[in-house]
DNA sequence: TGCAAATCGGAGCGCCGCTCCGTATTGTGA
DNA sequence: TCACAATACGGAGCGGCGCTCCGATTTGCA
Protein backbone atom coordinates (compact mmCIF):
# COMPACT_ATOMS: atom_id res chain seq x y z
CA UNK A 1 0.00 0.00 0.00
CA UNK A 2 2.93 2.62 0.70
CA UNK A 3 5.10 3.53 -1.98
CA UNK A 4 7.88 1.58 -0.59
CA UNK A 5 8.01 -1.21 2.15
CA UNK A 6 11.43 -2.18 2.27
CA UNK A 7 13.92 0.39 3.64
CA UNK A 8 16.78 0.46 1.30
CA UNK A 9 17.08 -2.49 -0.52
CA UNK A 10 16.71 -6.60 -0.15
CA UNK A 11 20.05 -7.29 -1.46
CA UNK A 12 23.21 -4.89 -2.97
CA UNK A 13 22.50 -1.23 -3.00
CA UNK A 14 19.70 1.35 -4.27
CA UNK A 15 21.05 2.93 -7.69
CA UNK A 16 21.52 6.30 -7.30
CA UNK A 17 19.52 7.80 -9.88
CA UNK A 18 16.30 5.87 -8.43
CA UNK A 19 16.67 8.46 -5.38
CA UNK A 20 18.01 11.29 -7.70
CA UNK A 21 14.58 10.53 -9.49
CA UNK A 22 11.77 10.51 -6.67
CA UNK A 23 13.02 13.41 -5.06
CA UNK A 24 12.70 15.48 -8.84
CA UNK A 25 9.25 13.81 -9.30
CA UNK A 26 8.37 15.19 -5.56
CA UNK A 27 9.63 18.79 -6.60
CA UNK A 28 8.02 18.66 -9.93
CA UNK A 29 4.44 17.32 -8.53
CA UNK A 30 4.31 20.11 -5.62
CA UNK A 31 5.43 22.77 -8.60
CA UNK A 32 2.20 21.59 -10.96
CA UNK A 33 -0.12 20.95 -7.93
CA UNK A 34 0.13 24.84 -6.82
CA UNK A 35 -0.12 25.82 -10.55
CA UNK A 36 -3.05 23.57 -11.87
CA UNK A 37 -4.43 21.65 -9.23
CA UNK A 38 -4.28 18.11 -7.60
CA UNK A 39 -6.07 17.04 -10.80
CA UNK A 40 -3.04 18.46 -12.83
CA UNK A 41 -2.27 15.60 -15.85
CA UNK A 42 0.49 13.04 -15.24
CA UNK A 43 2.28 14.28 -18.41
CA UNK A 44 2.54 17.30 -17.36
CA UNK A 45 4.24 16.37 -13.75
CA UNK A 46 6.34 13.92 -15.72
CA UNK A 47 7.36 17.07 -18.51
CA UNK A 48 8.26 19.53 -15.08
CA UNK A 49 10.20 16.96 -13.89
CA UNK A 50 12.08 15.92 -17.17
CA UNK A 51 10.99 12.21 -17.28
CA UNK A 52 8.92 9.39 -18.51
CA UNK A 53 5.49 8.56 -17.70
CA UNK A 54 7.16 5.04 -16.88
CA UNK A 55 9.10 6.71 -14.34
CA UNK A 56 6.62 8.54 -12.77
CA UNK A 57 4.27 5.39 -12.55
CA UNK A 58 7.06 3.06 -11.00
CA UNK A 59 7.97 5.62 -8.32
CA UNK A 60 4.08 5.89 -7.82
CA UNK A 61 1.69 3.35 -8.75
CA UNK A 62 -1.25 5.82 -8.43
CA UNK A 63 -1.89 9.58 -8.54
CA UNK A 64 -3.39 9.03 -5.35
CA UNK A 65 0.24 7.95 -4.20
CA UNK A 66 2.30 11.11 -5.64
CA UNK A 67 -0.04 13.57 -4.24
CA UNK A 68 0.26 11.62 -0.47
CA UNK A 69 3.64 11.42 -1.03
CA UNK A 70 3.99 15.07 -1.90
CA UNK A 71 1.62 15.95 1.12
CA UNK A 72 3.01 13.69 3.57
CA UNK A 73 5.24 15.89 5.36
CA UNK A 74 1.77 18.42 5.80
CA UNK A 75 0.10 15.47 7.03
CA UNK A 76 2.73 15.36 10.02
CA UNK A 77 3.00 18.81 10.53
CA UNK A 78 -0.67 18.21 11.09
CA UNK A 79 -0.86 15.60 13.41
CA UNK A 80 1.57 16.67 16.03
CA UNK A 81 -0.01 20.29 15.97
CA UNK A 82 -1.97 19.20 18.49
CA UNK A 83 0.64 18.14 20.82
CA UNK A 84 1.40 21.06 21.98
CA UNK A 85 -1.99 22.51 24.47
CA UNK A 86 -0.69 26.26 23.70
CA UNK A 87 -1.34 27.65 27.13
CA UNK A 88 -4.34 27.14 29.07
CA UNK A 89 -6.55 26.84 26.46
CA UNK A 90 -10.40 25.21 26.79
CA UNK A 91 -10.38 21.94 24.95
CA UNK A 92 -13.02 22.87 22.71
CA UNK A 93 -10.59 25.85 21.67
CA UNK A 94 -7.83 23.67 20.90
CA UNK A 95 -10.47 21.57 18.77
CA UNK A 96 -11.52 24.55 17.43
CA UNK A 97 -8.48 25.64 15.82
CA UNK A 98 -7.05 22.40 14.78
CA UNK A 99 -10.59 22.06 12.58
CA UNK A 100 -9.48 25.55 11.72
CA UNK A 101 -5.71 24.36 10.79
CA UNK A 102 -7.23 21.10 9.11
CA UNK A 103 -9.33 23.16 6.70
CA UNK A 104 -6.44 25.79 5.93
CA UNK A 105 -4.53 23.14 4.58
CA UNK A 106 -7.68 21.35 2.45
CA UNK A 107 -8.18 25.13 0.85
CA UNK A 108 -4.84 25.84 0.39
CA UNK A 109 -4.44 23.13 -1.94
CA UNK A 110 -5.85 23.28 -4.86
CA UNK A 111 -8.41 20.52 -5.79
CA UNK A 112 -7.25 18.50 -2.68
CA UNK A 113 -10.96 18.49 -0.62
CA UNK A 114 -12.57 17.15 -3.55
CA UNK A 115 -9.99 14.78 -4.43
CA UNK A 116 -10.81 13.00 -1.18
CA UNK A 117 -13.72 12.33 -1.47
CA UNK A 118 -13.56 11.69 -4.91
CA UNK A 119 -14.75 7.69 -6.26
CA UNK A 120 -12.26 7.97 -8.70
CA UNK A 121 -10.39 4.88 -8.44
CA UNK A 122 -7.14 4.41 -6.62
CA UNK A 123 -7.96 7.53 -4.49
CA UNK A 124 -8.71 5.68 -1.63
CA UNK A 125 -5.38 5.50 -0.52
CA UNK A 126 -5.14 9.61 -0.02
CA UNK A 127 -8.97 8.70 1.83
CA UNK A 128 -6.52 6.13 3.63
CA UNK A 129 -3.84 8.38 4.73
CA UNK A 130 -6.09 10.68 6.08
CA UNK A 131 -7.71 8.68 8.38
CA UNK A 132 -4.40 6.83 9.58
CA UNK A 133 -2.79 9.94 10.17
CA UNK A 134 -5.61 12.14 11.07
CA UNK A 135 -8.35 10.53 12.75
CA UNK A 136 -6.62 9.21 15.91
CA UNK A 137 -5.76 13.14 16.50
CA UNK A 138 -9.14 13.77 15.92
CA UNK A 139 -10.82 11.69 17.70
CA UNK A 140 -8.60 13.16 20.71
CA UNK A 141 -9.60 16.04 20.49
CA UNK A 142 -13.06 15.27 20.68
CA UNK A 143 -12.66 12.67 23.35
CA UNK A 144 -10.49 15.76 25.53
CA UNK A 145 -13.39 18.39 24.80
CA UNK A 146 -16.50 16.15 25.87
CA UNK A 147 -14.77 14.81 28.40
CA UNK A 148 -14.28 18.46 29.68
CA UNK A 149 -17.97 18.99 29.29
CA UNK A 150 -16.97 21.30 26.16
CA UNK A 151 -19.00 19.60 23.62
CA UNK A 152 -21.35 16.56 22.70
CA UNK A 153 -19.78 12.87 23.20
CA UNK A 154 -21.87 11.36 20.30
CA UNK A 155 -20.09 12.38 17.03
CA UNK A 156 -17.96 10.06 15.50
CA UNK A 157 -14.59 11.36 14.72
CA UNK A 158 -14.30 9.99 11.35
CA UNK A 159 -17.63 11.40 10.41
CA UNK A 160 -16.44 14.74 11.66
CA UNK A 161 -13.60 14.86 9.64
CA UNK A 162 -14.96 13.96 6.35
CA UNK A 163 -17.64 16.50 7.12
CA UNK A 164 -15.00 19.06 7.48
CA UNK A 165 -13.19 17.53 4.43
CA UNK A 166 -16.71 17.98 2.77
CA UNK A 167 -17.37 21.56 4.02
CA UNK A 168 -13.75 22.69 1.88
CA UNK A 169 -15.03 21.49 -1.48
CA UNK A 170 -15.84 24.17 -3.75
CA UNK A 171 -14.70 27.41 -2.18
CA UNK A 172 -12.37 27.85 -5.55
CA UNK A 173 -15.34 26.92 -7.80
CA UNK A 174 -17.65 28.89 -5.88
CA UNK A 175 -16.15 32.21 -4.96
CA UNK A 176 -19.22 33.25 -2.98
CA UNK A 177 -19.43 29.84 -0.80
CA UNK A 178 -17.93 30.54 2.93
CA UNK A 179 -16.87 27.41 4.20
CA UNK A 180 -15.10 28.85 7.36
CA UNK A 181 -18.75 29.65 8.23
CA UNK A 182 -20.21 26.25 8.01
CA UNK A 183 -17.56 24.69 9.49
CA UNK A 184 -17.78 27.31 12.53
CA UNK A 185 -21.41 26.12 12.38
CA UNK A 186 -21.07 22.37 12.69
CA UNK A 187 -18.02 23.34 15.31
CA UNK A 188 -21.03 25.53 17.30
CA UNK A 189 -23.29 22.47 16.66
CA UNK A 190 -21.04 20.26 18.68
CA UNK A 191 -21.13 22.71 21.59
CA UNK A 192 -23.27 20.75 24.74
CA UNK A 193 -26.93 19.80 24.58
CA UNK A 194 -28.12 17.74 21.86
CA UNK A 195 -31.10 19.36 20.77
CA UNK A 196 -33.50 16.32 20.37
CA UNK A 197 -33.07 12.72 19.17
CA UNK A 198 -34.91 11.66 16.65
CA UNK B 1 -29.21 28.59 -20.85
CA UNK B 2 -32.32 26.99 -20.57
CA UNK B 3 -32.78 24.11 -22.83
CA UNK B 4 -35.85 25.59 -25.16
CA UNK B 5 -36.59 29.36 -24.26
CA UNK B 6 -39.11 29.63 -26.86
CA UNK B 7 -42.30 27.87 -26.27
CA UNK B 8 -43.69 26.16 -29.18
CA UNK B 9 -41.80 27.46 -32.86
CA UNK B 10 -40.56 30.63 -33.94
CA UNK B 11 -42.30 29.76 -36.94
CA UNK B 12 -44.21 26.71 -38.88
CA UNK B 13 -44.52 23.82 -36.25
CA UNK B 14 -42.18 21.48 -34.73
CA UNK B 15 -40.70 18.38 -36.18
CA UNK B 16 -42.58 15.67 -34.29
CA UNK B 17 -39.42 13.26 -34.17
CA UNK B 18 -37.94 15.77 -31.93
CA UNK B 19 -40.49 15.64 -29.41
CA UNK B 20 -40.27 11.73 -29.30
CA UNK B 21 -36.28 11.78 -29.19
CA UNK B 22 -36.51 14.48 -26.80
CA UNK B 23 -38.36 12.36 -24.38
CA UNK B 24 -36.71 9.07 -25.18
CA UNK B 25 -33.78 10.61 -24.06
CA UNK B 26 -34.69 11.80 -20.70
CA UNK B 27 -36.09 8.40 -20.23
CA UNK B 28 -32.87 6.46 -21.08
CA UNK B 29 -30.79 9.51 -18.90
CA UNK B 30 -32.91 8.52 -15.74
CA UNK B 31 -32.72 4.80 -16.61
CA UNK B 32 -29.30 5.19 -16.74
CA UNK B 33 -28.46 7.46 -14.05
CA UNK B 34 -30.18 5.24 -11.65
CA UNK B 35 -28.30 2.42 -13.04
CA UNK B 36 -24.74 3.89 -13.49
CA UNK B 37 -24.68 7.42 -11.39
CA UNK B 38 -24.44 10.76 -13.14
CA UNK B 39 -21.11 10.29 -14.32
CA UNK B 40 -22.15 8.02 -16.84
CA UNK B 41 -20.91 8.18 -20.36
CA UNK B 42 -23.03 10.24 -23.09
CA UNK B 43 -22.43 7.28 -25.29
CA UNK B 44 -24.18 5.09 -22.71
CA UNK B 45 -27.44 7.14 -22.77
CA UNK B 46 -27.34 7.29 -26.83
CA UNK B 47 -26.81 3.70 -26.94
CA UNK B 48 -30.17 3.57 -24.51
CA UNK B 49 -32.35 5.67 -25.82
CA UNK B 50 -31.76 4.02 -29.15
CA UNK B 51 -30.41 7.42 -30.74
CA UNK B 52 -27.09 9.08 -31.70
CA UNK B 53 -24.57 11.11 -29.73
CA UNK B 54 -25.52 14.01 -32.41
CA UNK B 55 -28.80 14.28 -31.16
CA UNK B 56 -27.91 14.47 -27.29
CA UNK B 57 -25.91 16.88 -27.97
CA UNK B 58 -28.26 19.21 -30.22
CA UNK B 59 -31.16 18.30 -27.53
CA UNK B 60 -28.78 19.19 -24.77
CA UNK B 61 -25.97 21.00 -25.55
CA UNK B 62 -23.94 20.18 -22.30
CA UNK B 63 -24.20 16.81 -19.76
CA UNK B 64 -25.56 19.37 -16.96
CA UNK B 65 -28.49 20.58 -19.54
CA UNK B 66 -29.34 17.28 -19.34
CA UNK B 67 -28.90 16.47 -15.77
CA UNK B 68 -31.22 19.51 -14.82
CA UNK B 69 -33.60 17.89 -17.16
CA UNK B 70 -33.99 15.12 -16.00
CA UNK B 71 -34.35 16.52 -12.20
CA UNK B 72 -36.49 19.34 -12.74
CA UNK B 73 -39.41 17.78 -12.04
CA UNK B 74 -38.22 16.96 -8.35
CA UNK B 75 -36.66 20.07 -7.57
CA UNK B 76 -39.76 21.93 -8.36
CA UNK B 77 -41.42 19.27 -5.51
CA UNK B 78 -38.58 20.05 -3.66
CA UNK B 79 -39.27 23.80 -4.44
CA UNK B 80 -42.65 23.92 -3.17
CA UNK B 81 -42.97 20.95 -0.34
CA UNK B 82 -42.08 23.82 2.29
CA UNK B 83 -45.51 25.96 1.01
CA UNK B 84 -47.51 23.37 3.26
CA UNK B 85 -46.41 24.29 6.98
CA UNK B 86 -47.88 20.74 7.86
CA UNK B 87 -49.91 21.24 11.12
CA UNK B 88 -48.53 23.71 13.82
CA UNK B 89 -44.75 22.70 13.60
CA UNK B 90 -42.13 25.52 15.01
CA UNK B 91 -40.53 27.12 12.49
CA UNK B 92 -36.98 25.52 12.96
CA UNK B 93 -38.76 22.04 12.88
CA UNK B 94 -40.50 23.11 9.19
CA UNK B 95 -36.72 24.23 8.12
CA UNK B 96 -35.27 20.74 9.66
CA UNK B 97 -37.72 18.74 7.87
CA UNK B 98 -36.98 20.19 4.10
CA UNK B 99 -33.03 20.11 4.85
CA UNK B 100 -33.20 16.57 5.19
CA UNK B 101 -35.86 15.83 2.30
CA UNK B 102 -32.87 18.11 0.32
CA UNK B 103 -30.55 15.92 1.69
CA UNK B 104 -32.92 12.65 0.58
CA UNK B 105 -33.27 13.75 -2.90
CA UNK B 106 -29.09 14.48 -3.19
CA UNK B 107 -28.41 11.24 -1.68
CA UNK B 108 -30.71 8.96 -3.60
CA UNK B 109 -29.02 10.21 -6.95
CA UNK B 110 -26.19 8.88 -7.42
CA UNK B 111 -23.34 11.12 -7.32
CA UNK B 112 -25.80 14.15 -7.78
CA UNK B 113 -24.31 16.01 -5.01
CA UNK B 114 -20.58 15.09 -6.30
CA UNK B 115 -21.57 16.71 -9.78
CA UNK B 116 -22.94 20.11 -7.84
CA UNK B 117 -19.88 21.01 -6.54
CA UNK B 118 -17.66 19.93 -9.62
CA UNK B 119 -15.40 22.44 -11.61
CA UNK B 120 -16.01 20.18 -14.77
CA UNK B 121 -17.21 22.86 -17.62
CA UNK B 122 -20.60 23.27 -18.17
CA UNK B 123 -21.58 21.80 -14.47
CA UNK B 124 -22.76 25.41 -13.49
CA UNK B 125 -25.66 25.33 -15.11
CA UNK B 126 -26.75 22.70 -12.46
CA UNK B 127 -25.43 24.81 -9.40
CA UNK B 128 -27.25 27.65 -11.17
CA UNK B 129 -30.27 25.61 -11.44
CA UNK B 130 -30.24 24.63 -8.12
CA UNK B 131 -29.38 28.11 -6.81
CA UNK B 132 -32.44 29.39 -8.66
CA UNK B 133 -34.93 27.56 -7.79
CA UNK B 134 -34.11 26.16 -3.94
CA UNK B 135 -32.30 28.93 -2.24
CA UNK B 136 -34.99 31.32 -2.17
CA UNK B 137 -36.91 28.82 -0.74
CA UNK B 138 -34.18 27.64 2.06
CA UNK B 139 -33.99 31.40 2.42
CA UNK B 140 -37.32 32.03 4.24
CA UNK B 141 -37.11 29.05 6.12
CA UNK B 142 -34.13 30.44 7.40
CA UNK B 143 -35.98 33.69 7.80
CA UNK B 144 -38.72 32.44 9.47
CA UNK B 145 -37.54 30.21 11.76
CA UNK B 146 -34.79 33.26 12.59
CA UNK B 147 -37.75 35.47 13.34
CA UNK B 148 -39.42 32.70 15.56
CA UNK B 149 -36.43 33.32 17.44
CA UNK B 150 -35.58 29.33 16.53
CA UNK B 151 -32.22 30.17 15.14
CA UNK B 152 -29.73 32.44 14.61
CA UNK B 153 -30.00 35.37 11.51
CA UNK B 154 -26.58 35.28 10.68
CA UNK B 155 -26.19 32.19 8.05
CA UNK B 156 -26.65 33.08 4.63
CA UNK B 157 -28.83 30.05 2.95
CA UNK B 158 -26.76 30.26 -0.54
CA UNK B 159 -23.74 28.81 2.37
CA UNK B 160 -25.90 27.07 3.82
CA UNK B 161 -27.21 25.36 0.47
CA UNK B 162 -23.96 24.42 -0.44
CA UNK B 163 -22.86 22.84 2.79
CA UNK B 164 -26.01 20.68 3.32
CA UNK B 165 -25.40 19.56 -0.51
CA UNK B 166 -21.59 19.47 0.29
CA UNK B 167 -22.41 17.05 3.27
CA UNK B 168 -23.89 14.87 0.92
CA UNK B 169 -21.09 13.83 -0.61
CA UNK B 170 -19.23 10.65 -0.16
CA UNK B 171 -22.01 8.81 1.25
CA UNK B 172 -21.93 6.07 -1.84
CA UNK B 173 -18.23 6.03 -1.73
CA UNK B 174 -17.68 5.73 2.04
CA UNK B 175 -20.44 3.63 3.42
CA UNK B 176 -19.12 4.58 7.14
CA UNK B 177 -20.09 7.98 6.34
CA UNK B 178 -23.16 8.94 8.24
CA UNK B 179 -23.73 12.32 6.79
CA UNK B 180 -27.41 12.79 8.34
CA UNK B 181 -25.44 12.69 11.39
CA UNK B 182 -23.43 15.73 10.41
CA UNK B 183 -26.38 17.19 8.89
CA UNK B 184 -28.32 17.58 12.14
CA UNK B 185 -24.81 18.65 13.65
CA UNK B 186 -25.06 21.80 11.55
CA UNK B 187 -28.92 22.12 12.29
CA UNK B 188 -27.88 22.37 16.02
CA UNK B 189 -25.24 24.71 15.44
CA UNK B 190 -27.98 26.95 13.71
CA UNK B 191 -30.02 26.97 17.21
CA UNK B 192 -29.82 30.21 18.43
CA UNK B 193 -27.05 31.54 20.90
CA UNK B 194 -24.10 32.25 18.58
CA UNK B 195 -20.74 30.98 21.34
CA UNK B 196 -18.26 34.04 20.37
CA UNK B 197 -18.40 36.80 17.43
CA UNK B 198 -15.03 36.51 16.71
C1' DT C 1 36.48 -2.78 -18.65
C1' DG C 2 32.53 -5.76 -19.38
C1' DC C 3 28.13 -7.26 -18.42
C1' DA C 4 23.75 -8.29 -16.15
C1' DA C 5 20.33 -6.23 -13.61
C1' DA C 6 17.71 -2.42 -12.83
C1' DT C 7 15.66 1.71 -14.54
C1' DC C 8 14.02 4.92 -17.95
C1' DG C 9 11.24 6.81 -22.03
C1' DG C 10 7.44 7.43 -24.68
C1' DA C 11 4.51 5.13 -28.16
C1' DG C 12 0.25 3.07 -27.63
C1' DC C 13 -4.31 1.34 -25.73
C1' DG C 14 -8.83 2.17 -24.15
C1' DC C 15 -12.10 5.51 -22.67
C1' DC C 16 -13.98 9.92 -22.38
C1' DG C 17 -16.57 14.53 -23.89
C1' DC C 18 -17.78 16.83 -27.67
C1' DT C 19 -17.92 18.27 -32.93
C1' DC C 20 -18.95 17.96 -37.71
C1' DC C 21 -21.05 16.93 -41.85
C1' DG C 22 -23.05 13.50 -45.08
C1' DT C 23 -27.45 11.10 -44.85
C1' DA C 24 -32.21 10.33 -43.63
C1' DT C 25 -36.67 12.13 -42.19
C1' DT C 26 -40.39 15.31 -42.09
C1' DG C 27 -44.04 18.31 -43.50
C1' DT C 28 -45.72 21.37 -46.95
C1' DG C 29 -47.15 23.53 -51.34
C1' DA C 30 -48.29 22.27 -55.98
C1' DT D 1 -50.08 12.36 -54.50
C1' DC D 2 -45.55 13.74 -55.00
C1' DA D 3 -41.32 16.39 -54.96
C1' DC D 4 -38.38 19.30 -52.51
C1' DA D 5 -36.37 22.28 -48.96
C1' DA D 6 -35.71 22.52 -44.29
C1' DT D 7 -34.65 20.17 -40.44
C1' DA D 8 -32.86 16.52 -37.57
C1' DC D 9 -30.16 12.32 -37.10
C1' DG D 10 -25.91 9.16 -36.81
C1' DG D 11 -21.53 7.96 -35.82
C1' DA D 12 -16.72 8.57 -37.35
C1' DG D 13 -13.33 11.42 -35.64
C1' DC D 14 -10.56 14.80 -32.73
C1' DG D 15 -8.09 15.95 -28.73
C1' DG D 16 -7.04 14.70 -24.08
C1' DC D 17 -6.82 11.72 -20.33
C1' DG D 18 -4.84 7.69 -17.11
C1' DC D 19 -2.13 4.02 -17.32
C1' DT D 20 0.79 -0.04 -19.52
C1' DC D 21 4.48 -2.20 -21.87
C1' DC D 22 8.74 -3.24 -23.67
C1' DG D 23 12.96 -1.85 -26.20
C1' DA D 24 16.76 1.41 -25.11
C1' DT D 25 19.65 3.20 -21.64
C1' DT D 26 22.03 3.67 -17.39
C1' DT D 27 24.20 1.92 -13.26
C1' DG D 28 27.31 -0.47 -10.26
C1' DC D 29 29.66 -4.71 -9.18
C1' DA D 30 33.26 -8.13 -10.44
Amino acid sequence: MSTADMPPAPSGRQRSDVRRNEQKLLDAAASVFVRMGIDAPVREIAAEAGLGMGTVYRHFPTRADLVVAVFRHQLDALAVAADNPAAADTPYEVLRRWVHRFADFLVTKHGLAEALHSDQAGFEALHNEFVERLLPVLDQLLKDSASAGCTRADVRAYDFMLAIGNLCIGVETFPDYQARRMIDLLLAGLTRTAPAPS
